[in-house]
DNA sequence: GCGTTGTACCTCAGTAGAGAGATACCCTCT
DNA sequence: AGAGGGTATCTCTCTACTGAGGTACAACGC
């Protein structure tokens, strides 16, 4: 039965087990205030140290607004701060401040455990074999040619109801 | 000295593959005007026929605020529709208007050729493969305490007979 | 019947972040 | 020196929800 659903499958079982390992991993960084994107921004700092802002972009994944957001809201509770970057006046660098050391450095452990025990249904032969299949699958599948190319696709649904606020701007 | 870090490492690329996969789902639903929790919602109701909107919120994985959200927007739409339960009258049914049903018709199989070539890189073998460690590894971290218990009550031998729970498909 | 507890749905405020566009700067080429 | 193009960040609006709390009903024990 060369099951031709078999693409489909594999997404479900990708996505709930995503969806179930990351709820004890947020619920884990809940516990100390942090969100998801606050937690990967520290986590990042901590292990490379300074970063300009687009190298934290980048790693953990979240658009430019995103990052900005989330590197004022760290600097709002005192874990994160900016720092010029003296060669680039448009850049600026992320560095975790003393007591953001201080908290992801009391926190990282456990959140490690927390994984680990999330993750804890696999052996370690079969974690790496998962590790070896969920790296080509993701290298792979990032590689593909950018989202939204080919055809615009028959537009439905009106789409245009939705009252639009007219707001007066600046 | 055997890897300790190997549980990070398998979050980090179990989270990557997801989100690579998923960027390529999303953008063909968004060829047709839906999000992710839109196209969950038609996409249950496809195959399962009208449900109870509780039991589309446990499939799909939403609030309980979403998924009367969700059904708000498709039904706006003209997608789908509730309908009375003539047992309980606390609850309603949601199902696919003829025209939602069409739509989700039309679409189904490009999509589920989307999420083909966007796990192209592995071959079927190694996607079965896959698809067996991740369905374990998913449910056993669904399976784990709830989240946020600091004391995990030892409520430790839950059920033994782990297999069910969570099936699979959206 | 009546009280208690559980369930299905809705309401509403709040949030994390996306994405488009603006601004300021850097770099190269002429 | 100046034009042109690329890049880093910020601003602003908008979305897709979450989660707490409320209402109406259901279901059970007495």
């Amino acid at each position: 039965m060369t099951d031709n659903e078999l693409p489909l499958k594999l997404w479900v079982v990708l996505a709930r087990a995503a969806a179930a390992v990351r709820r004890h991993a947020v619920a884990d960084q809940e516990r100390h205030g942090l969100s998801e994107g606050e937690f990967a921004v520290l986590e990042a700092l901590y292990h490379k140290g300074p970063m300009l802002l687009v190298e934290v972009q980048r790693k953990i994944l979240v658009s430019s607004g995103g990052i900005t957001y989330l590197v004022d809201r760290l600097a709002g509770k005192g874990l994160a701060e900016r720092r010029p970057c003296a060669t680039d006046r448009r850049a600026s660098y992320a560095a975790l401040t003393k007591e953001g050391e201080r908290l992801i450095r009391s926190i990282f452990p456990a959140h490690g455990q927390a994984i680990a025990r999330a993750v804890s249904g696999l052996t370690d032969a079969e974690k790496r074999q998962a590790v070896k299949l969920l790296r080509k699958l993701g290298l792979s599948a990032a590689e593909l040619s950018a989202p939204g190319d080919a055809e615009p696709a028959p537009r439905v649904a009106s789409e245009s109801g939705s009252a639009r606020q007219a707001s007066e701007a600046r």
